[in-house]
DNA sequence: CATACATGAATTTTT
DNA sequence: TTCATGTATG
């Protein structure tokens, strides 16, 4: 953050050196908690931990990697180089490499991403259309997320579908086991069951870390939260509680997915001698954006007392608008961008003087598809701009059938990556075939590449078909030898072009894609995938938080981790553009200027069509409404711009849109300050002159 | 009956 | 944007 102070303020301090016991950091929105917890790092460095002993837990693979990053900016990259810095995932996957096999889970069992699973659930439910086996996707995984299997399940399913989505569960967990296969839930609760069930791998994995950091506490689940306790519960009294959770309950956002607060309640009764640091000093926004958040706050019930104060002057008002639909709503996006960029965003922003750059400005909204509007009237403005959370370089067709076979040659007997690597491309290995082998396979309970070369199985189908199929099993078994064996960038590369025109994969691209351009492109994918492959294969230097060994990688090692590590490829550079951003994937980020549109009833806080006919949303539900509101407010630095709809599209017609009654709750009549224009033009102009007089001088 | 095209609707997201 | 549903055509 720009405007951290070197010195650490005092509740800082005392974050930083509580390091006997359990802590608990409230960090306010901009408080400098990253700093806090590097800071921390440092300083268990200090007292003698070795750096492996050190793990800090993120929930995302940039989190981790931005955290690594800043520590090796204060502890030297060595030993920022040996931190067990990770995503919860990632610990996940380290514990089960090493010790999946105590949970009966071999050594290359394969981790299933979200299309898998639906393809799984499809298969086992018997569904043919999506949207069921989304729902059922869903359903699993709340469960999975608060430590339930099947039975549990099924014992606590309230109505006809969730019974039969605990059936489908029972089904879905069968077949994985069958597949040697885990989805991404499982990536959390198998490593606790191992360490609930096996003291000895207990007592090791307590033994390997001796303090724990975890970032973004409050959007931990019930299984994580059990997962970190056994981690730091160790026999030894002494050694006992040593972690610090650093989080804040105002920003709770994702009580949706299972994360709860309950955890930060727990905390204090699971841990009497729990040293609870608010930090409450603010070191992003102006006091009318500051005032306007904690109104907004206030109307939530406190877990804990806590009051975001600045030390910046009061600011620009926040300013508030009512427009006349989207369109209109968007066009004053774009004069908002405008006018500022006009000014020189010299009075906007009094801290950042000088030119205001597009990447300045952020527009904020509650659902993906309101970003449409925006998006089209930024074009025709010309003004660059981004849409976070666009499609990933991994959900690409292209990539994921390449993954699909990787993920085979690192484990034959995942079938969804079996039936994905045979039929792309095509090989003369139908629906007909696939249903055989597939019945076969569930009948003497074999994954299909097991059943493959089953001379029983040959003997219901005809010989071409047999054929194909031992072919593609050679072929399989040739390549994962050639895969374990080839280690280093230049030969991987090699390899994997080899293959690619080995299976066909270029020809294919070209003639399935209708258009030259298109199928060129894909074809650029690939190669850009290859490469990145190879050069985790060389060993080169990397700081995702997914891989801990820093030497040369054979292919099949590689191989093994890209599920769970997601693209530096795609690696945010920075871009001068305006950002257009979901609230929710707007958390722990900042902008100069900030406006946050749709601002409406129905919208923020949101009410499904089936809340529509009911009275009113639910009270939990309203106060994480509340709180995404709280966070949208935190994001700005300097300029706030909340804007409402008069009328809003809903289905064919046109309804009349209310202002959100967090509007209201801003009390921005009561809230402002507004400074005597004279005597800030001259503050600001003072500011500007020191601000020049002490830049170094520049021709 | 099946496929192609158009039309309409749309929580929030990571691993 | 994507995804699903409905209509029209072969």
């Amino acid at each position: 953050m720009a405007n951290t102070p070197d010195i650490l303020n005092p509740a800082q301090l005392q974050a930083v050196h509580h390091l006997s016991g359990p802590c608990l950091v409230l960090a306010g929105a901009g408080s400098g908690k990253t700093r806090v917890i590097v800071q921390k790092i440092a300083r268990l460095l200090q007292t003698g931990l070795a750096p492996r002993e050190i793990a800090a837990i993120t929930f995302t693979n940039k989190a981790a990697q931005e955290m690594r990053e800043r520590a090796k900016g204060l502890v030297g990259g060595r030993a920022a180089k040996d931190l067990a810095v990770s995503t919860f995932h990632s610990l996940g996957v380290r514990i089960l490499r090493e010790d999946g096999t105590r949970v009966g889970l071999k050594q290359k069992f394969s981790i299933l991403d979200a299309d898998d699973v639906m393809g799984v659930l499809r298969e086992a439910g018997g569904a043919t259309d999506n949207k069921q086996a989304r729902q059922w996707q869903w359903t699993i995984s709340l469960w999975k997320n608060q430590g339930l299997d099947s039975d549990a399940a099924a014992a606590i399913a309230k109505d006809a579908d969730e019974q039969v989505a605990a059936q489908v569960m029972k089904r879905y967990e069968e077949r994985l086991a069958a597949y040697q296969a885990v989805d991404f839930d499982d990536l959390i609760s198998l490593p606790l069951k191992l360490l609930q069930r096996d003291a000895e791998a207990r007592a090791n994995w307590q033994a390997k870390f001796r303090h724990v950091l975890v970032d973004e506490y409050q959007d931990t689940n019930a299984v994580q939260y059990e997962l970190l306790k056994l981690l730091v519960s160790p026999d030894d009294p002494a050694r006992r509680g040593r972690f610090t959770a650093v989080g804040d309950d105002d920003q709770s956002i994702y009580g949706w997915r299972g994360a709860t607060i309950d955890n930060l309640r727990r905390l204090p009764q699971d841990w009497p001698d729990l040293k609870v640091i608010p930090l409450e000093q603010n070191y992003r926004s102006t006091g009318n954006i500051l005032r306007a958040a904690n109104h907004v706050i206030a109307g939530n019930p406190k877990l804990f007392e806590k009051k975001l104060w600045s030390e910046f002057g009061d600011g620009d008002p926040v300013r508030l608008i009512e427009c006349d639909g989207e369109e209109h709503e968007a066009e004053r996006a774009v004069a908002f961008i405008q006018g500022l960029r006009a000014q020189g965003g010299a009075l906007a922003d009094d801290r950042t003087t000088g030119q205001t750059k597009f990447s300045d400005f952020a527009i904020l909204y509650r659902a993906n598809h309101l970003a449409r509007v925006f998006e089209k009237k930024l074009r025709t403005a010309n003004i660059p701009y981004k849409v976070s959370g666009g499609t990933s370089f991994f959900d690409r067709a292209e990539i994921k059938d390449l993954c699909a076979w990787l993920r085979l040659l690192v484990n034959p007997d995942d079938d969804p990556a079996f039936l994905r690597a045979v039929t792309t491309p095509r090989r003369g290995i139908g629906h007909t075939t696939l249903g055989k082998l597939g019945a076969f396979s569930a009948q003497w309970k074999l994954s299909l590449f097991a059943a493959l070369f089953s001379k029983s199985l040959a003997a219901q189908m005809g010989a071409k078909a047999v054929h194909g199929l031992h072919e593609f099993g050679r072929l399989v078994n040739e390549l994962q030898a050639q895969a374990e064996r080839t280690t280093g960038a230049d030969d991987a590369r090699a390899l994997l072009l080899g293959w690619v025109k080995d299976i066909g994969y270029e020809n294919y691209l070209f003639e399935s894609e209708d258009s030259e351009k298109a199928a060129a492109s894909r074809w650029t994918n690939v190669l850009d995938f290859i490469d990145w492959i190879a050069r985790r294969c060389g060993g080169e230097k990397r700081n995702d938080g997914g891989v801990y060994e820093d030497e040369k990688q054979t292919v099949l090692q590689v191989a093994q981790t890209i599920s769970v590590i997601i693209s530096l490829a795609e690696r945010d550079e920075e871009q001068d553009v305006v950002t257009l951003s979901t609230l929710h994937a707007s958390k722990g980020l900042e902008w100069p200027h900030v406006m946050l549109v749709g601002v409406n009833e129905g919208l923020l806080p949101f009410k499904s069509d089936a809340e529509e006919m009911s009275a009113e949303v639910s009270k939990t539900r309203l106060e994480e409404e509340r709180r995404l509101m709280y966070v949208g407010i935190t994001r700005a630095r300097s300029t706030l711009v909340v804007s409402s709809l008069r009328r809003r599209k809903k289905g064919r017609d046109t309804v009349q849109g209310v202002p959100s009654r967090f509007i209201a709750e801003m009390k921005l009549h009561e809230a402002t300050v507004q400074e005597n224009p004279r005597e800030r033009l001259k503050r600001i102009r003072a500011d500007l002159a020191a601000k020049l007089a002490a830049a170094p001088h520049v021709d």
